[in-house]
RNA sequence: GUGGUUGUAGCUCAGUCGGUUAGAGCGCCUGGUUGUGGCCCAGGAGGUCGGGGGUUCGAGUCCCCUCAUCCACCCCA
């Protein structure tokens, strides 16, 4: 106990479960990069004023939940919160033409300064996709059903999508005074938090969780009846060419999403897992245009963003303890002093060749290292003692078979690197 | 930020109405005659009972504070 836990929010990720999130991270290239997306990696850490104009200043995320500091150099810096803003600057930064189209895969850490519950840390891991530079209602259709594709990938299907337009800032002013004068009314009667948001950012209104705010919610006209014409058939668009996808989603009336960038098309992917708690969104995104300091117009694109943490409970892989060190092919056990020499060589000879080797450190005895042999998974245990040393060979056993021989030291390395079948690439550690 | 929950061995946990050397299972280590794992048996190591203060002859147990955990609200991935 003591000192030594990670920070509140966070967590250590061991082996083996490090390696399962490798495996989410790189199905998630895999199948984004069926649709064209390549990954780029961005700074964690960014000016404040990235997020703080990319997201809205009237946002809970950029309000109160950055981890924001101020440098040696006097400039306020934040951990990023979300990967949108950081992806939009750097693709502002290298300047994308008119007409121009960029697609991206990211995944990496966030941070966000709320109270951890289930599915909800303070460092938490994303995977998201953003295409820029394009509108057009058939893109935000593709990019749900990618989505599909991932989250059926990676072998989850409870789950469902929800769908909404907030159409554009124009749309928005109008629906605005409308909502307005719905709640107008009802302030009286509603939280300490809608009556101060009823003029500074009545959609938030929509997202309030109190009771007696919901009531009033509920009776609200959908978003979509208040939009433009076009913005109305852009919705439609989308509509049709997820039917098209036969992608099933339903029309979520007042979800608007927490982000103020988001314009036309916004959605959410929850999660009906028994494993998940109160945070059962898996992923979320829609269609922007987001603004940053230093370009000339506001930049359009698509992406959504998946919370790692949540598929891997979604996911319901039971916890494994870890086991202190890797998966290995051989234990080479050393009996006696001379035999030492011997064993360290062929260890390495064997790792040339790709064999995962544990070789014996203590100088223990037979039994005990057999055991060690037995316990660390290996297949093979090779014995190196005076008896080998002498007729020059060295001992191979089979742990799955019980069976032992004897083999040439000489051809020890290729003959037991043969046996093992290298069916991994080098590279393929995962 | 607001509520509640839990903190005892490496892990999962038991510990009665306050009572003297704090337990179990698993794991780990060593043995069970010569150089062979798993099963079994025996033994061993490992604990500031989250931390601090208080009440008491006596606190793992009761009270206060604190830290951490988990969960819910909230928000979102």
């Amino acid at each position: 106990m003591g000192k030594l836990e990670p920070l509140p929010g966070t967590s250590d990720l061991w082996h083996p479960e490090a390696a399962e999130w490798v495996r989410l991270e790189n199905t998630a290239r895999r199948v984004m990069g069926l649709y064209g997306y390549a990954e780029l990696r961005t700074p964690i850490i960014e000016r404040t004023d990235v997020f703080v104009r990319g997201i809205g200043s009237d946002t809970e995320v950029v309000q109160k939940e950055m981890y924001t500091f101020t440098d040696r150099g006097d400039r306020s810096l934040t951990l990023r919160p979300e990967g949108t803003a950081g992806v939009m600057r750097a693709i502002a930064n290298q300047g994308v033409g008119e007409g121009e189209e960029k697609r991206v895969f990211y995944c990496g850490p966030m941070f966000r300064g709320e109270r951890p519950a289930a599915g909800r840390k303070r460092q938490f891991h994303q995977i998201g996709v953003e295409a820029v530079g394009k509108l057009t209602p058939l893109l935000d259709a593709e990019s749900m059903v990618m989505l599909f594709d991932y989250l059926r990938a990676v072998g989850i299907d409870d789950f469902r999508l929800l769908l909404n337009s907030r159409g554009t800032r124009e749309d928005r002013q109008d629906a605005s005074r409308t909502l307005q004068e719905h709640f107008r009314p009802h302030v009286e009667e509603m939280c300490e938090d809608c009556r101060r948001r009823l003029d500074s950012n009545v959609w938030r209104i929509l997202d309030c969780k109190v009771e007696a705010c919901r009531g009033f919610v509920a009776q609200a006209p959908p978003i979509v009846d208040l939009l433009s014409e076009t913005s109305r058939a852009y919705f439609g668009q989308v509509q049709r060419a997820l039917d098209a996808f036969g992608i099933a989603y339903e029309v979520a009336p007042h979800l608007v999403r927490g982000l103020d960038y988001y314009e036309h098309t916004v959605f959410e992917v929850v999660s009906d897992s028994p494993h998940l708690g109160a945070q059962n969104a898996l992923a979320g995104g829609g269609r922007y245009l987001i603004e940053l300091p230093g370009s000339r117009k506001p930049i359009p694109g698509v992406g959504f963003a998946l919370g790692m943490e949540r598929l891997m409970m979604a996911r319901h892989r039971p916890r494994q303890e870890s086991p202190g060190h890797g998966p290995v092919d051989v234990f080479i056990a050393i009996l006696g002093d001379q035999a030492e020499v011997c064993a360290l060589q062929l260890s390495r000879e064997l790792r040339a060749r790709q064999v995962r080797v544990l070789c014996e450190t203590e100088g223990r005895s037979i039994k005990a290292q057999m055991r060690t042999a037995d316990k660390c998974g290996a297949e093979l245990a090779v014995i190196v003692g005076g008896e080998e040393l002498a007729a020059g060979q060295v001992t191979v056993k089979y742990m799955r078979e019980s069976r032992q021989e004897q083999i040439d030291r000489e051809h020890a390395a290729p003959s037991i690197a043969a046996t093992l079948g290298r069916k991994e690439d080098p590279e393929g550690m995962y």
